[in-house]
DNA sequence: CGTATGTCAGGACAACTGAGATAG
DNA sequence: CCTATCTCAGTTCTCCTGACATAC
């Protein structure tokens, strides 16, 4: 069971989890958050279903976890004029400091986490990770009208 | 956010994980049934509560997925004699072969997983993998009594 | 018309917390 | 008495399905 490549991953995945959460619980967050700030900061505002593409975050959890960033004032709901049917969610001035809270929480969460590697092994595992995510996620290609 | 090893991680065990989720919910199992019965064909009978040692499922998670292992008939429950508190489980003839079908779903998985990456590359994977785990789940030595 | 968007209700899985009853 | 074992109820987080109203 110990060999099995998708055990290895799921188990440290699972304590990577168990970090990155902690860290963010201690401020009240979560990791949607910090992933729709990240993405509205990166690449600019979005209507929610974009973002949901960029993020990888189901639109049926979009609801919530916007509901709670802006309940916090950390993002704003508009609605397009030009697309009635959508809202333009921005990031706050707020928001840009919970953005960089929370990146300064999830930084030192990676240091803990990579302990047991050198540089060279955190390179080597980044590495074959995001070959292996490339490649899976492949087949939902960005649709115009979106980035 | 691409750049966090521990967003790689988990998003590459998320696909992982729903790959082998789906491989054993076409025969109606999951993943503490593949745990459980490994567990105990590698390291034969014990109690629930040296099971969730061996295994790492929580004591209130193992109550459920006893359960459904023994309605299936896959592993059988026995109060111990010795200490009339535990229950001693042991892997029926046809949990044995539950647990081949699941070790075949499993490996195919495996292959479909790490299509990407040529043998050198898995290698690499896994002991970077093991070297993190190892060093994370540290702090729960094994009990005399379990082994 | 069909499709996209946002909302809501809810399920599955894994990891976890806390409380209680029983036995060592 | 204190601890270990088992059971049960319930929470969190992420991922996911289906349904619905509205707007394009």
């Amino acid at each position: 069971m110990d060999h099995l490549p998708s055990w290895l991953l799921t188990q440290t995945a699972a304590q990577a989890h168990r970090l990155v959460s902690e860290g963010f619980a201690k401020v009240g967050a979560r990791g949607y958050h910090y992933r729709l700030l990240s993405s509205l900061i990166e690449d600019g505002p979005a209507s929610q279903a974009a973002l949901g593409r960029r993020t990888g975050i189901h639109l049926s959890d979009m609801v919530a976890a916007l509901n709670e960033l802006e309940a916090g004032g950390f993002v704003s709901r508009a609605l397009d004029p030009a697309d009635r049917r959508r809202n333009v969610i921005t990031v706050t001035t707020s928001g840009r400091q919970r953005a960089a809270q929370l990146e300064h929480s999830a930084q030192e969460v990676q240091e803990v986490l990579l302990q047991p590697l050198d540089e060279a092994e955190r390179g080597q595992l980044s590495a074959l990770l995001s070959k292996l995510l490339d490649h899976h996620r492949q087949g939902i290609p960005p649709l115009p009208g979106d980035e």
